[in-house]
DNA sequence: CCAGCCGAAATTGTATGCAATCCAGGCGGG
DNA sequence: CCCGCCTGGATTGCATACAATTTCGGCTGG
């Protein structure tokens, strides 16, 4: 397992090292450089990043809470594998908090906010002309980061966490259930939000964003397990 | 629908004693028997318990991500002690997210679940009627139920968990800011939610709901801290 | 040849020990 | 008398040791 590939010459804060390494996973799962259902093995994980088991452990239920792993109990922790339906929810409670968030955003948005997002927008144009795994994974990064932009733009903490979960997870079930290798996120629809925030209209926006996740669901193949539990249960294994 | 196990008399389950302990604590926070700011000793509460700190940690680890204790490094958790700042913004999440709960259960109620409302509205007449702290922390909880109850129907475990977390982080704030001893939610509001809901007409509901939501918060006493930030720095104290 | 059992190795769950940090109270200087 | 420093106790952060459980290999019997 390729965990650490980059560098941490200069660890940015020496505290908290579970939140580092929590966030570390994070990214890795988000990225899709572990794949869902990997076992997340306590001690290597501990090797590879200098901890004990008692510093992971954190930060493996940290990322349980996030629903990014699942733990069983006695058998340990694994990158999660959402299943259709699980999937179905993070898309439909997305449909449902996003447009919200998306009112709130152009109610407070700044000048300020708006060159973030363009620039924002100007990586996710640079990263789609780029080839190879590793600008496809800074793409779907990205791509994620527009929605936690606007999250944050929004000014409510909570419905920022929140949504961080519910990126992270949209990301899994992409890697998951995504039918074309395309990008996960339509970049003309993030433009196309921009816009509407910058005019203030904010239930244009809502409305973009709610087509716009639509648009991504629209690309997934859940097809339902019913009948197919066994081949479901093979699946869910490793 | 296992919402909330009260009897913790017989442990149903010997296993994953942290649950345990995080749930009896989030009661304990949730009912206002633990008052905010209120200092969690890891010792102390593992003596409780007859746990060691590194069960204790995991469980409150576990509420400090539902955001209903603030841990800080080297000091300890405390029960939280929401800002009002960090008030609007669960009423404003809740404001969000519970219209549309609302929506999905008118469309997927079944006359069982009508009836498990009707059991609960029942329930918080009776408590309504007597008298004594003991009676208006279940009052508290009842109410609380009432609109997880909500969220169970509408079959979304994701936006079932995130009400779990604000119903809770909620009745910290009325502890807090509450400005009438009164019930924290009209008996009345919830009767007529249910009979929208059981007439099918999610609009309505939601409508109700979203009222409902902002009689609750006009209760409250948020007053701006600015200009008085001292005061405020003095009363988040403990 | 295969199913089922059994024991060793691996892995997780929990307790405990130790170092680092914080807090309270006393003491000395101004 | 008040302010700042310092030291002792208490508490948390982390590592490690041990117990409980699972997993996986081989072995035996059919």
């Amino acid at each position: 397992m390729t965990l650490v590939d980059q560098t941490f010459a200069v660890p940015p804060v020496a505290e908290d090292r579970a939140a580092m390494i929590r966030e570390y996973l994070r990214d890795a799962i988000v990225d899709r450089r572990l794949a869902p259902g990997t076992k997340l093995n306590e001690a290597e994980v501990g090797t590879l990043f200098d901890v004990s088991r008692t510093v992971v452990r954190a930060a493996l239920q940290a990322l349980a809470f996030e629903g990014l792993v699942k733990t069983e109990r006695n058998r340990g922790a694994f990158v999660a594998n959402p299943s259709p339906d699980e999937a179905r929810q993070v898309f439909a409670s997305r449909r449902l908090i996003e447009p919200g968030i998306a009112r709130a955003a152009a109610e407070c948005v700044t000048p300020k906010d708006i060159a973030s997002f363009r620039a924002r927008l100007h990586d996710e144009s640079r990263l789609l002309g780029e080839r190879g795994p590793s600008a496809r994974r800074a793409e779907i990064h990205a791509s994620g980061d527009f929605h936690l932009l606007l999250a944050n733009v929004a000014g409510n903490a909570i419905l920022l966490r929140f949504m961080e979960e519910l990126v992270a997870r949209s990301s899994l079930v992409i890697a998951l259930y995504g039918r074309s290798g395309a990008s996960s996120c339509g970049h003309n629809d993030h433009a196309n939000i921009v816009n509407a925030l910058e005019a203030g209209d904010g239930d244009k926006a809502a409305q973009l964003l709610l087509s716009h996740i639509d648009h991504i669901e629209a690309d997934l193949d859940l097809r339902s397990t019913t009948g197919l539990a066994l081949a479901e249960a093979l699946n869910t294994q490793d």
